[in-house]
DNA sequence: ACCTGAACACCGTTCAAGT
DNA sequence: ACCTGAACACCGTTCAAGT
């Protein structure tokens, strides 16, 4: 009877019975957040073999990956192919796929870097929207990756320039921070492009075909106002114009300026 | 030889060979409209046995399982196996993984049901993004879910309804359907939950130790508003608070009430 | 027309070895 | 200490059968 067999089926059966088996093992966030912010610590001399690989080198092969094919083509089997390494290898040097995930984000983020602030702290804010929208448009899998709440350097340090520049708002503690996370998830789901979205993408070629039949039920169902926009070609999901971002953060700000604490600028 | 082997060899090498070789074959998308839309059309009266499943049972399955174990849990193995059936079977009623998701995402927006407009666009703009915002609260995965461009009719008639209640306010076509964006990517964002958010959910039990890591961390790399909100205990992702919601969408509103076209309320 | 069984191309993760 | 090989528990999808 073979034994590894046994205890695999064994090792199911406790994950089927588990009363709500869906967490993982519990990962250890004080340890990852040291890991993911001492990217710089060097790298200590140990006995054995040294390392063929690098934390830099994994996410760099990543990053590349995932801007050539998008999230759905980024896998740690991908990875390790693209460094001439066994899949299994790559666990020297990272903790899961969740933790590349973190890695990549924290990567493709950067450090913000910002023009100077003004006096209008509107002006900074805008600023700071249109800096990390760049980030997010320079990798659109960014906005489509798989990331738990910000705990890397440069996420916060994103965060934090953010709430710097609201300082001028006059808006308390609790307004800012729900401000920031406002913009911070608006500048978010306005870079999310619709190819990264769906898991397999499909290419909505036939626009001729589809957009008679989607019209022909619309008008049977009473949507006249979303017939109108289908007529119109307006209800196109490839044009992520830059119009449509600044005409969402204008009215953010704006709506921001006419809170009750916040002093004219 | 194996005939079979040399053919899914030659698929293989026909794939990666693909100068873009990510998408999947074409979606038809007007046939798929009508199969998502033609939810409603009587069973045919065909020859050999009778089906044994229906859509409804499939998509019954799915929303079960995707409330009890989230996204994650949420696969068509699972599916079939809740129905007595094998994974291949499923196929006879669902084109693909891709469409299963558009009918739960159908299934749990369900038709807009609001309460009856009054004279202020903004009340009734405010309305619907409650209940909207209730149908994402009722399904946390919901928001989750990765799904194109909407298409169906429930989905559309949200947005129908949204147009509907915006028409109050003066906005010309091009800036409602940016507000129609921005309302409803805000309900959305603002009803992602963290842990459906990342893949593998881990519970981020060891609040002690963190803060206190974290703290450290922040205080060093000079990020003192960020460090200011982790010891206020201020950032706590668990906590979508209502409070939270409604100064967002206050936000939006009031600022889309300064926008130049809409008349006062 | 429906369902099953078998097979395929993926995934992430673990463990026992080799060096 | 590192990397490999082998194995595992998943995924979605296709195809040739059976009824």
């Amino acid at each position: 009877m073979d034994e590894r067999a046994l205890e695999a089926c064994a090792r199911k059966e406790a994950r089927m019975d588990a009363p709500a088996g869906d967490q993982s093992p519990p990962v250890n966030l004080a340890e990852r957040l040291r890991r993911v912010w001492g990217a710089s610590i060097p790298p200590r001399v140990r006995p054995g073999p040294k390392a063929s690989l690098s934390r830099e080198q994994i996410i760099d092969a990543g990053i590349a990956l995932a801007d050539a094919h998008g999230v759905a083509g980024l896998s740690l089997v991908r990875v390790a192919e693209r460094l001439n390494v066994t899949t299994n290898a790559l666990y020297r040097y990272i903790d899961s796929r969740d933790e590349l995930n973190v890695l990549l984000q924290e990567r493709a983020f950067g450090a913000p870097n910002l023009p100077a602030a003004s006096d209008d702290w509107d002006e900074n804010v805008k600023q700071w929207a249109h800096a990390l929208r760049d980030r997010y448009l320079a990798h659109p899998w960014l906005a489509a990756l798989a990331v738990n709440v910000p705990i890397g350097p440069n996420s916060l340090a994103w965060l934090e320039a953010l709430l710097d520049r609201l300082d001028g708002s006059g808006l308390d503690q609790t307004a800012a921070l729900r401000a920031a996370t406002l913009l911070d998830g608006y500048v978010k789901s306005s870079s999310l492009t619709p190819s990264e979205l769906a898991a397999r993408t499909a290419p909505i070629a036939d626009t001729q075909a589809v957009t008679q039949v989607l019209g022909s039920l619309l008008a049977e169902h009473h949507m006249p106002r979303v017939a109108a926009l289908v007529t119109a070609k307006l209800y196109q999901p490839a044009t992520s114009n830059d119009d449509d971002f600044t005409f969402g953060l204008n009215c953010i700000i704006a709506g921001l300026r006419q809170h009750p604490t916040p002093k004219p600028r």
